[in-house]
RNA sequence: GGAGGGGUAGCGAAGAGGCUAAACGCGGCUGACUGUAAAUCAGCUCCUUAGGGUUCGGCGGUUCGAAUCUGCCCCCCUCCA
């Protein structure tokens, strides 16, 4: 089974322009595919995640990845599945975003193999009127306006400046064609009308084909985005997402979506996952754990991930060490009023939230439950925490 | 540039001088039931030193009293040019 055949199985492509030759590109190893990423924080996160796994199976079976780093559309900013303008960004911002972003993917892929470029390089110097007579002619507005990614924004009013971000990304995977002799382009599946733009603004300029195929948009059952949580999103970098609630929010995706994401997110071999699929149904939490476990290895590595699980396990069902429960330093006396405490602890934001909790017994501490709001805590060393069911904390004296 | 409509809590959306810290829905939180799932049910959901305090795009005005009336400003949408 050659690499094309895998990602189908597992469902991680949606959408190629031409199938036939796809294939057999990807499993010759000879695509030099691209896929950009928006600086756009100060991290990546899950979303791109299921990009850098492809990218890496995709390396592993040969082809040469390009990391495409957006420092220049991201001062355009694209409208694709936007309801609203994005806010525009400073030079500043942007650069400090695209240095986070190759120390985060360092981790991740080899860069022996693999081309990490910034179209800033290219798009930031561009001389509008001269931009304009090299492609300008390649581009009908009438279809353009037709792109399922505008359709929202035509509704409720898109700039100029937006509609632009489609010639951007289509003139990128042009330059890329023509200077590192790019091949092909992967994105999300939201993608789709610009990267097709990029394949033809290559055929029209060049006469030669090059390829687009998007990647599955993680959704769970109900058709949400998943990696968000009301908190926002989970962040791959270990400051921003500790490895336990990444590993937490793994281990609690739905029922329905867990093979899924195995599937799609793990490097399981496709035997194995096969065989996991026709585990009894009281089995899931195990494949909960596997899911997560595989998943914070990948990202953070092994220690991490043990770290992760052996902190989950003595949580929840009292086996293993709670050495690694995730902590926080609170500097404080031997005495502290309880919602003084979980607002220090950052369990809540305010002491209102705080009083609410502990009056509908959300609260426990060192295993007793408090459900008086204004009670006194002695604080000698450390205090283990448990707000609701599942957010666990130990508190340290600083 | 002209005409009209609009900006209310995380989001959607009521309210049109005091009874409004602001209906309702979604989302979120806690509790019950469970399997760290889903579904369901109950409560909560601006801040607080628990006395109060600060909110309805922004800054002023009228009034005993303003989310509600008024002046200017900012932003968004629709139609016309």
């Amino acid at each position: 089974m050659g690499i094309y055949e895998e990602l189908i199985e597992r469902g991680l492509l949606a959408q190629v322009t031409d199938e036939k030759e796809i294939r057999e590109l990807v499993n010759a190893g000879k695509a030099k595919f691209y896929i950009g990423f928006d600086p756009t924080a100060d991290s990546l996160h899950v979303g791109h995640f299921m990009a850098l796994c492809l990218m890496k199976r995709l390396q592993d079976a040969g082809n040469t990845p390009v990391i495409l780093i957006g420092g220049g559309t991201a001062h355009i900013g694209d409208p694709s599945g936007r309801s609203d303008l994005r806010q525009m960004m400073s030079k500043e911002v942007i650069d400090h975003n695209v240095s986070c972003f190759k120390k985060q993917m360092s981790h991740f892929i080899n860069f022996d193999k693999a081309l990490l470029v910034n179209n800033a390089d290219w798009l930031l110097n561009l001389n509008y009127i001269e931009f304009l007579r090299d492609v300008g002619p390649c581009f009908s507005v009438n279809n353009m306006l037709r792109a399922e990614c505008y359709k929202q924004r035509m509704e409720r009013g898109l700039s100029f400046l937006e509609f632009n971000y489609m010639i951007m990304q289509a003139y990128d995977f042009y330059y890329l064609h023509e200077h590192y002799g790019c091949n092909m382009q992967f994105g999300g599946d939201d993608q789709w009308s610009n990267m097709l733009a990029g394949t033809e603004l290559v055929r029209k300029k060049t006469g030669k084909d090059a390829y687009a195929m998007t990647i599955t948009l993680l959704l769970n059952s109900e058709g949400k985005k998943m990696g968000k949580t009301a908190s926002g999103a989970i962040w791959l970098d270990p400051n921003k997402t500790s490895p336990f609630e990444f590993f937490q929010y793994w281990r609690n995706v739905d029922d329905a979506d867990v093979m899924k994401c195995i599937k799609l997110l793990t490097f399981l071999p496709l035997e194995q996952i096969k065989e996991m699929e026709s585990w009894e149904d009281n089995r899931i939490n195990q494949k909960k754990e596997i899911l997560a476990y595989e998943l914070t290895k990948l990202v953070h590595g092994q220690e991490e991930a043990d770290k992760a699980l052996q902190a989950a396990k003595a949580l929840f069902s009292g086996e293993g060490d709670d050495a690694n429960m995730p902590s926080v330093e609170v500097e404080s006396g031997d005495e502290i009023n309880i919602l003084e405490l979980l607002v220090k602890a950052e369990l809540v934001t305010s002491k209102s939230e705080g009083r609410r909790l502990v009056e509908q017994g959300g609260i426990t501490i060192d295993g007793e439950k408090k459900t008086n709001p204004n009670e006194i805590i002695a604080f000698k060393d450390d205090l283990k925490i448990k707000k609701g069911k599942k957010v666990f904390i130990k508190v340290i004296k600083k």
